[in-house]
RNA sequence: GGCCCCAUCGUCUAGCGGCCUAGGACGGAAGCCUCUCACGCUUCAAACAUGGGUUCGAAUCCCGUUGGGGUCACCA
């Protein structure tokens, strides 16, 4: 048996959007399959599980491609791009799984089954109630009903004895005994395959060769080891991944905020930030904390995967998600930030004007150094920018009661003289103008540096009050400061 | 409840029998820097769930207990 090439896959159902726990293990296939890549070869296949079909929805589909598009989870071979295993879709392959099922009913591991649910609902009831565990009883085992017969559905035949063991990459060896299985439905009569037996068969079909997935499933491997002996295809590698809990150790829900991908995109953070922090989230590699997505590649390892289930942490990840962008070139992050500059600025308010028309990504390069260790996300970046970026205040209220005061106005109007006189020379050359005048005033530097800023930012709390003058140009300063002065009186 | 899995600071984790008076990161506290804010820097508080073994030696190996999670569908 030489070893496979390494074929891996991400098979969510389309009954939901792309949240944190699929987003990881789509991810963590992903960067095995990359790593690969760079050794040889190693394919990544996307495929939807769509055989609910009350639950699955195209707006679901799409909200799968969007996040994992957005993510940078390019996958080679699935829906869109194509690939040799075609249709992705389970519900386009049922031809397949009648095939596979008929060859386990020709070989007696199989059988139609006509029982009725609400009769076995029953029987399942009155288990529970006398707390017995329940299992289909067999009573369709030796029917041998044939093709065609109404209402059939198709179960797969669990031997009654000994047990299945398999060693699993992140947990080490599971064994499950058999009398914990049942002959369970494998194909509903309408030919659409149920989960265990869909995902099998897609799965030896396609040729993979390690199947990572949430923890979940763990109970599931064994049936479907089962399955694969039966149908006699070798059984591909497993990898269970622990679950992402919230801050109350209870499984990740919509109830801890927000657990869609794309919701951390509206929220500003990059895509390369979420990568890295869910990379560490049950993954680790020494005390690094700060992965670009190529060492990610490199150093990924399963070997390196924890077996503990781990709380989602966004303090954690707001942190990472500002490191990315003090990391990000200017240039890139000026595109990046675009977008939210687009729809921050229906919030600037009556007091100011954007004209995003002429902006050019020079001129948000030029301001984007002051937002940079002064932004967590892109939305306050953006934010922040606009307050460059417009012409215009618009005054804190607090911030203006208390420092745009008639005692303050004489500081302002020798504040414009200076204005006047240096902001050519530069910030620097404006701070040591301020400083003199300062000292000639026996105040503080600061006495004249917050109304200044208020008249000039709108806020107590600003970049450095200098370095945002010469920015903002002389007209525009003058500008903001004849309006703070005006409003004086 | 049956079966399965898991167990180091509040959280993510390092640790794979001696290097551990248990390291890093987030968050928290204090301080420094300073025109405000932020960044940065320094320092501090903070953990091996518990009881037995094995061993010269256990956070590391084994068993029990406790706790947490998963799963018991014609969902995936």
């Amino acid at each position: 048996m030489s070893a496979p090439l390494p074929r891996v896959r991400f098979a969510p159902s389309p009954t939901g959007y792309l949240h944190i726990g699929g987003a990881r293990t789509a991810l963590f296939n992903w960067l095995y399959a990359r790593r690969a890549r760079a050794e040889g070869k190693g394919t990544f296949v996307l495929r939807i599980e769509d055989t609910d079909r009350e639950r699955s929805t195209e707006a679901s589909v799409q909200a799968i491609f969007e996040g994992m598009k957005w993510m940078g989870l390019d996958w080679d071979e699935g829906p869109l791009v194509g690939g040799p295993h075609e249709p992705y879709f389970q519900t386009q392959r049922l031809a397949t799984y009648e095939k596979h099922a008929e060859r386990l009913i020709a070989a007696k591991k199989a059988y139609r089954c006509d029982c009725k649910k609400a009769d076995l609902d029953v029987l399942r009831e009155q288990a529970q109630k006398e707390k017995r565990g329940f299992k289909y009883p067999g009573i369709c085992r030796e029917k041998n009903l044939p093709k065609g017969t109404p209402g059939a559905i198709i179960r797969f035949r669990m031997p009654d004895e000994g047990e299945t063991t398999f060693d699993d990459l992140v947990k080490g060896p599971i064994t499950t005994s058999h009398k914990e299985m049942q002959d369970e439905v494998i194909v509903r009569a309408d030919g659409v395959p149920l989960y265990n037996f869909g995902a099998v068969v897609d799965d030896l079909e396609m040729g993979i060769t390690m199947v990572a997935r949430g923890d979940d499933h763990v109970v599931n491997t064994p049936r479907q080891i089962l399955m694969y002996q039966a149908l006699d295809y070798p059984v591909p590698v497993f990898a269970h991944l622990p679950m992402i809990l919230g801050a109350d150790k209870q499984r990740l829900s919509k109830r801890h905020g927000a657990v869609s991908v794309l919701q951390y995109r509206d929220d500003g953070y990059l895509p390369g930030a979420l990568v890295n922090y869910l990379a560490r989230l049950g993954w680790s590699h020494g005390d690094q904390e700060i992965f670009s997505l190529a060492e990610l590649i490199e150093k990924f390892d399963w070997k390196a995967v924890g077996a503990t289930a781990g709380v989602f942490n966004p303090d954690k990840l707001l942190w990472l998600n500002q490191q990315w962008i003090k990391a990000t070139p200017l240039p890139e992050l000026a595109k990046l930030v675009r977008p939210y500059l687009v729809t921050r600025s229906a919030l600037i308010g009556p007091t100011r004007t954007f004209d995003y028309a002429s902006l050019t990504d020079a001129r948000i390069v030029e301001v984007l150094p002051q937002a940079l260790e002064r932004s967590k996300t892109l939305i306050e970046m953006a934010d922040l920018l606009l307050m460059f970026l417009c012409s215009g205040v618009a005054f804190d209220e607090a911030s203006a009661k208390k420092h745009l005061t008639a005692d303050a106005k004489p500081l302002l109007v020798a504040a414009r003289d200076l204005f006047e006189q240096k902001m050519a020379d530069g910030p620097h050359a404006l701070e040591a103008a301020f400083r003199d005048l300062a000292t000639a005033q026996s105040l503080g530097l600061g006495k004249i540096a917050q109304p200044v800023r208020v008249a000039v930012t709108g806020s107590t709390v600003s970049p450095p009050l200098f370095d945002t003058i010469v920015l903002l140009g002389k007209a525009e300063a003058m500008k903001r400061l004849d309006a703070a002065i005006a409003r004086i009186g």
